[in-house]
DNA sequence: TATTGACCTTACCATCATGGGAAGGATTAC
DNA sequence: GTAATCCTTCCCATGATGGTAAGGTCAATA
């Protein structure tokens, strides 16, 4: 099949579709005498495995060792839970500071009218010091850039 | 005071700064006859801004709003309020995908021995059919393109 | 058979916020 | 006076994704 089916029956889109086979996430398809590549069942397989672990948040650099593992049928199954349980982690991470920020600003939300007056909590919150959320995250590496 | 120490009293990088600037989020630095960029109290009062906004989550574009409703002194504190509001829901929003993730893949990791053998209900979960993780997010959206 | 529309190809550019580094000038400390 | 530390601009990289443009291919239809 062309990539136009390969992308409906995977959930992929075409343009990622080439651009994993670029960066080498996925063996280079099979081409017909003009330059289109066909897909497989395998193939679709393959990019549908794809598709999952994009949905639960790998990188592409993790679903690269994942692909490995899976195609390793003699593999250990801790490797692969190592990696799970780490993004559980880093996930959780993540949550923590969704968490804090969502908990500031709901308390600066919470003191502020929201009607025609100009005195705003939250926006003087933002200009003078804010309390400290609790993520423990070191504040000089802020909370952005961990989300 | 030059772009560094203003840097340390704001927490802001140098490279932010000179982005900020070139993205008129933030007004040219004055400069001395040497083309170095100087800082007053209150630039750097504005930098101490910025950094909270964006340790809250805050998009450069919400930032530029957000600047322009604390210079105006007779804005309606609901203006500010719906901003954080908004922003308070895309949270939550990523949050939720976050949790969802984060759900399944418990789910599975639970179910994986986690020991030397190779059956691993995880990677057999991303190669065959995964269960709802129950976010109401149309599936055809991914999640990860949500976090 | 000729045309049309739907597909495919590659190549380049954009996003968003951030950092790295190079090449060269300015200032400061000793 | 020299060395170290600043500053300047300019270009490049990230990660995953989308857009678009210019052109080739294929299948169905008039």
């Amino acid at each position: 099949m062309n990539i136009g089916e390969a992308s409906k029956a995977s959930g992929v889109s075409t343009k990622m579709i080439r651009y994993y086979e670029q960066i080498k996430l996925i063996t280079p398809a099979h081409r017909t005498e003009s330059s289109y590549r066909t897909y497989g069942d395998n193939d679709v397989h393959t990019l549908q495995f794809i598709r999952r672990a994009r949905d639960l948040g790998f990188s592409v650099e993790q679903m690269k060792t994942l692909l490995a593992l899976w195609r390793d049928r003699s593999r250990a199954s801790s490797d692969v839970k190592a990696i799970a349980l780490e993004h559980i982690a880093e996930l959780e991470r993540k949550a923590a500071a969704i968490a804090a920020m969502t908990k500031t600003l709901k308390h600066l939300a919470s003191h502020c009218h929201g009607d025609e007056r100009p005195d705003c909590p939250i926006i003087e919150g933002f200009a003078d010091t804010l309390e400290d959320s609790g993520t423990g995250v070191p504040s000089k590496f802020g909370l952005a850039n961990v989300v």
